[in-house]
DNA sequence: TCTAATGCTCCAGAAGCTATAGGTTTGGAG
DNA sequence: CTCCAAACCTATAGCTTCTGGAGCATTAGA
């Protein structure tokens, strides 16, 4: 028997994530207390650990949505939650690969030792014209 | 003379951004036509492409309303914008190795071949149980 | 029994747009 | 000059994933 502030603690998960969740549909509404209040069993511990993971790893809702379906189904092969996996490492690696242009590109820009003056601010013109970053993206 | 559509399709930033940018302050209120359509010049133009190259680039709104406050001002000294743009290359930074971390833990989360059942698969087990992702996040 | 901590619902806001509805203006063709 | 489609206007709501506050009710422990 655990309240949503048990539940919190226990999982890292803040209050109003987890009231969220709940509207969003990713976790059942709980049975209540007498006064109202939510009262959760072990599974929906589980369930939100799941979720919280799942998130720091960069999923979306939908995605968790979909995994936790196909996790009520343990008798079915598992290539579509392989499938979604390997969807999300791919556009992780395609958000890093961007990221690296990016640090590239200010790596360039920063090359300036803040001790002249905006007017002559390799910042701020690399900014105004594009042209000057090598026009990669 | 622009109208807005001009400068969207000069600039690849779309109409309702550039009125939203507009509302936040990044660019000022142009001049109207009689019909109170926004009628731009050539300096909203570039800095709008400024806005464009910065967002771009990750920078957030707040960060370029700093940089424009400084261009305005060219006899002062960059270090600002300098600072703006090392702390922007220091989230990237952040972000990438955050990013990379994610990479290595799916990597082994994918090592599933899809021939076997969701109650045998990696993938839902690992999200499930925190503990078999060796734990470094 | 009392009270502090915790919980409830509802609503607003954050970031950075995007979209829709319902109307007006513009610019070019005839 | 007239007509019409394309472009424009404002206002408002929605997206995603939460987070925080107001105002009130419940719970658990001293």
């Amino acid at each position: 028997m655990y309240s949503i502030g048990d539940l919190s603690r226990r999982t890292g998960v803040k209050i109003p994530t987890i009231r969220y969740y709940e509207q969003m549909g990713l976790i059942a509404a709980p049975e209540r207390s007498e006064g109202n209040q939510r009262r959760y069993e072990k599974p929906e511990l589980e369930r939100l650990a799941f979720i919280r993971h799942a998130r720091d790893l960069g999923l979306s809702i939908e995605s968790i949505r979909d995994l936790l379906a196909l996790s009520r189904h343990p008798e079915r092969p598992c290539g579509e939650a392989d499938r979604i996996a390997k969807e999300h490492l791919i556009t992780v690696r395609e958000k890093i690969a961007q990221l690296q242009k990016l640090e590239r590109e200010l790596e360039r820009i920063v090359a300036c030792n803040g001790d002249h003056t905006i007017g002559d601010c390799y910042v701020i013109r690399a900014l105004a014209d594009h042209s000057m970053c090598g026009g990669d993206h």
